[in-house]
DNA sequence: CTGAAAGCGCTTACAG
DNA sequence: CTGAAAGCGCTTACAG
């Protein structure tokens, strides 16, 4: 793979510095408007470069620019999983777009790693032929990440931020409360006479889904103590038998569902449907996230996590870590949007009052 | 925008040569393979090497390795367009999607150029901080190209393929043929006895707008002669206000209507259903593509335009011409795929014989 | 005020 | 068989 195959007809500063009989430094100063302070260039000289500048279509060679230490305004983006197939579009469409807005408004331009080799179902950001240097800094985005990775670029020193919570030290990123906003949620459910929760969420590690557990947990131990957290039912699930989940929330007598994804949560309700169960008269259902497109039959009483500007701000974020003019101070480096709520129409008070 | 705050802490081809006791340019041909041929390195000194690299977890620097003459696997995506909002979703997923698979099969990155500043509604590929040539590669998408800049990368001997068919001399692409797989869903109808169609189509001098708009026309012509065309009522929207096409469409008479796009098809149906219009019994639809996500409550007689596939192959393609070792011959460098239709259910003969 | 020079980290002929 | 050297196109102190 060459590019060089054509005999490099390439325009360079030298070839500028002739034709505007100016020294190839001279051009470099002009182009990064280092004109001033102790190199001052006449005006007319500088006229006469930016003319052969402007006549000629110059771009500087951005490997050059990067070799010779200054940013290129690259960002790079990598993903746990392949980002574009239909399986994968729901999660990360919101977040790319995101970071595309953002990028475009900063002037900056994406490297994907879709090079990155797959161990274990997840891509590994460090490889043999890992191209991370050639981006000013890293976005990173996925519901888990390899700690020991994470560590990794941060004793590197490469400026990068995650996108969504990490538990790592060191780590920049921007998060989403989804412990309050589901705290939030389990509290009304509660309020409404609610006691038999059950929580049917993703098994994963991922600090996210952790949080998302946390708000659930936590939140009923403030309620009602111990016991309100024993007598939750918690399914942890890949979503690979949903009919088998659907029979557990059943047989636990539990009055209100909570539901990880929007996905899952439409299932279950076609299970109850089917069933006659009545939702929300006999069961009512909270479900944390947002449909996905195409989804989103039923107004679910539901968070509505700010996802496409989680990820502008983390882009924004990471660019003023990269701006060495911006001092981001330390309690900056990692910040946390509150998480909304959708009322929606499947959360209602128990049809009997359970204990 | 500086990577190098940090005083450069980065792992160099130097420093493993001091740690295996070996010249830099050795490490070099060892990373490389190029430890063969005129330069034969003894085994011993490269299993040293080798160690050394794996011990430290060496990376090339991408830029340097540019900027040297050789390839990077980086292949440049520019869409005319913001690729990931919502509306444009549709249109760009499928490829995206396609571009990714083939880039993970190539183990090659994409860069995305999403600075390029917004002229008239679309990207510019051509401006002053224009990242392009540190890309190996260029992969162009969108339904309109601007023809003067397809003509400066030609000239500039710049890689790169086009998704879509492009009308400029020497541009490589590889194209979905509309134009048979239109001509056949319209002679489809002609046998069924249609002799009045209505065709609305996007308001665009798009190649694949033309060729659909060709596949329409010609096959009219073929079947009917001159005619056959004149009785066609062809209708150019930006699909603002469809309620008026939809009017026009039925004050025409016409059997049929040609529908190019899916999101359009699925409101002049609601239409339809709205005036009590049977279709396909009063009126028959084809559609010249494919529903988006969310879409298709309607099983359309449509084409299938295989755009995954297209710009998985427009990838390959790109690849190949990289590939300093890969002869691509001339006629391989335009790429046309067939467009399957499917048959869906609202095509059916006209209640009246027209004529 | 401007030019010559070093250096960024690589690859690749070219001498030993 | 291996090392010293040139060169890729830039930026930026450093001399004039």
């Amino acid at each position: 793979m060459t590019t060089s195959k054509t005999p490099s007809r390439r325009i360079t500063q030298r070839r500028i510095a002739e034709l505007a009989g100016v020294s190839q430094a001279t051009v470099s100063l002009v182009l990064n408007d280092k004109a001033d302070g102790a190199a001052r260039i006449p005006e007319e000289t500088r006229e006469r470069v930016l003319k052969v500048l402007r006549e000629t279509g110059y771009v500087a060679d951005p490997a050059a620019r990067r070799l010779a230490g200054v940013g290129n305004k690259i960002l790079g983006v990598f993903t746990y999983e392949p980002a574009f197939p239909t399986e994968s579009q729901d999660f990360y469409a919101p977040l790319l777009s995101g970071i595309e807005q953002a990028a475009e408004d900063l002037g900056c331009d994406l490297l994907l790693f879709t090079s990155a080799p797959v161990v274990n179902g997840s891509r590994r950001l460090f490889h043999e032929h890992n191209r991370l240097r050639l981006a000013d800094g890293c976005l990173l985005l996925g519901v888990e990440m390899d700690h020991a990775e994470l560590e990794h670029l941060v004793a590197d020193g490469f400026p990068f931020v995650a996108v969504g919570r990490r538990d790592v030290e060191g780590v920049p990123y921007v998060a989403i409360d989804y412990a309050s906003g589901t705290a939030a949620l389990i509290g009304q459910a509660w309020e409404l006479g609610h006691r038999r929760f059950a929580y049917l969420h993703v098994d994963s590690r991922g600090e996210s889904v952790l949080d998302r557990r946390a708000g659930v947990v936590d939140e009923l131990e403030r309620r009602g103590g111990a016991s309100a957290v024993e007598q939750l039912l918690t399914i942890p699930s890949l979503g690979d038998d949903l009919q088998r989940d659907w029979a557990a929330i059943r047989d636990s007598g539990a009055t209100v569902v909570v539901v990880e994804t929007a996905e899952w949560a439409e299932r279950l309700h076609e299970f109850a449907a089917r069933d006659g169960v009545e939702v929300p008269r006999q069961l009512s259902m909270i479900v944390l996230s947002e449909p996905g497109r195409g989804g989103g039959s039923v107004e679910f009483t539901r968070l509505s996590p700010p996802r496409t500007a989680l990820a502008s701000a983390a882009t924004s974020l990471l660019a003023r870590i990269l701006d060495p003019d911006d001092d981001v101070r330390p309690d900056e480096l990692r910040q946390t949007l509150p998480c909304p709520a959708i009322a929606g129409v499947t959360l209602a008070g128990p049809a009997e009052a359970t204990e």
